[in-house]
DNA sequence: CCTGAATGAGACACTACTGTCTCATATGAG
DNA sequence: CTCATATGAGACAGTAGTGTCTCATTCAGG
């Protein structure tokens, strides 16, 4: 068998996104590896769920990057931000499937590194939050940070709603753009 | 120092609230009493673990029974149902603060005892749910369970939100419920 | 003051995991 | 086919945590 390192840190990925407590042992094994082959390719569990943030936040900028945020903001139009949040979120969604224990494992989200880098895109975020209020799309009375919060507590919704089997995949965007947007209440 | 094992069990809930890994050492050292102490009341991390557990469903189910959930559910009273709503989700607020860590320690939302007297306390949220929605008071176009996850998620985005000092702690109340009810859009 | 129960400190054996190493084997490129 | 390389299995020492135990000390109630 061969392994790339993409192979190994996406079924480690997989592995502690089941249980994140898992051992070095065990996620090896999840990848069809050795330990040892593991190690070769990250010096320490500690590295590894470090790529494994650095990966997270790769892919949560790509998604800023794809949905051309700063762009949007920029141009105040009401629709094309209105489109963009809904885009954005929808790929979060689709990302939280594979790289939600990024968003509890308690490592992950206390180093410093981690912490500072995630800090710049949520900066870029906001942004667009701010942007979005300026246009009339969203609720000026908020805290743009608050809005970030809100939405990050709606993807662990999401991935829980998945893992109960409470809501369908195919669902599940359109359910954190819409309880996101308008809310649980009724008009 | 005398010690009652409620007092070790909200030290701990403290402790394990700021880090989830702490060992049984730094959890008695919180509390301010000897690992051997500690052990005297429970007999291994893992029943530490499952009391806590224990304990925040023992909050969770107060709150439902001091907001009479069913009661509130069988009016049907459109006023009553929403002020209910309010103040339930304030009351959680409140107790995520100290439970906080039970909403995503990976132990305590996996142990089959637990997660079995959650959903019949999910179960009774329901209720209120589903009358909220036959009442007009919530969308009818939602998935009960989903209204429960997204509160749950919420209250994730609450938690972060204060540790990251984005919001103030008198605000986060108001914040959660209006965010759950009306959303983040412009209406 | 006296006494019995609770405590803290620490020793102890045990387990689990980590990170390193070796070596025989498998595998793919030339 | 041949050979260099990557791999898996396992040994190994080191570390950290757990759960049990003992024992001297503390402390509250009689």
């Amino acid at each position: 068998m061969v392994h790339t390192r993409e192979s190994l840190l996406a079924a480690a990925q997989r592995q502690l996104n089941a249980d994140p407590l898992s051992s070095m042992a065990v996620v090896a094994a999840a990848a069809g590896a050795g330990r040892a082959t593991l190690h070769r390719h990250f010096a320490s569990r500690e590295a590894l769920l470090l790529e494994i943030g650095e990966r997270s936040l790769g892919r949560w900028e790509q998604r800023l990057d794809e949905h051309a945020v700063e762009e949007v903001a920029a141009s105040g139009d009401p629709g094309r931000i209105r489109e963009c949040i809904r885009g954005l979120v929808r790929s979060f969604v689709d990302d939280s499937d594979d790289f939600g224990f990024a968003l509890t494992d308690h490592f992950i989200v206390t180093d410093p590194v981690l912490v500072a880098r995630g800090d710049t895109l949520v900066e870029r975020e906001v942004t667009l939050w701010e942007a979005a209020q300026a246009a009339g799309v969203l609720r000026p009375d908020l805290a743009p940070r608050w809005i970030s919060h809100a939405m990050y507590g709606l993807l662990v919704s999401a991935r829980e709603a998945l893992r109960a089997g409470d809501v369908a995949r195919r669902d599940v965007g359109d359910l954190v753009v819409s309880t996101l947007l308008v809310g649980a209440g009724a008009r």
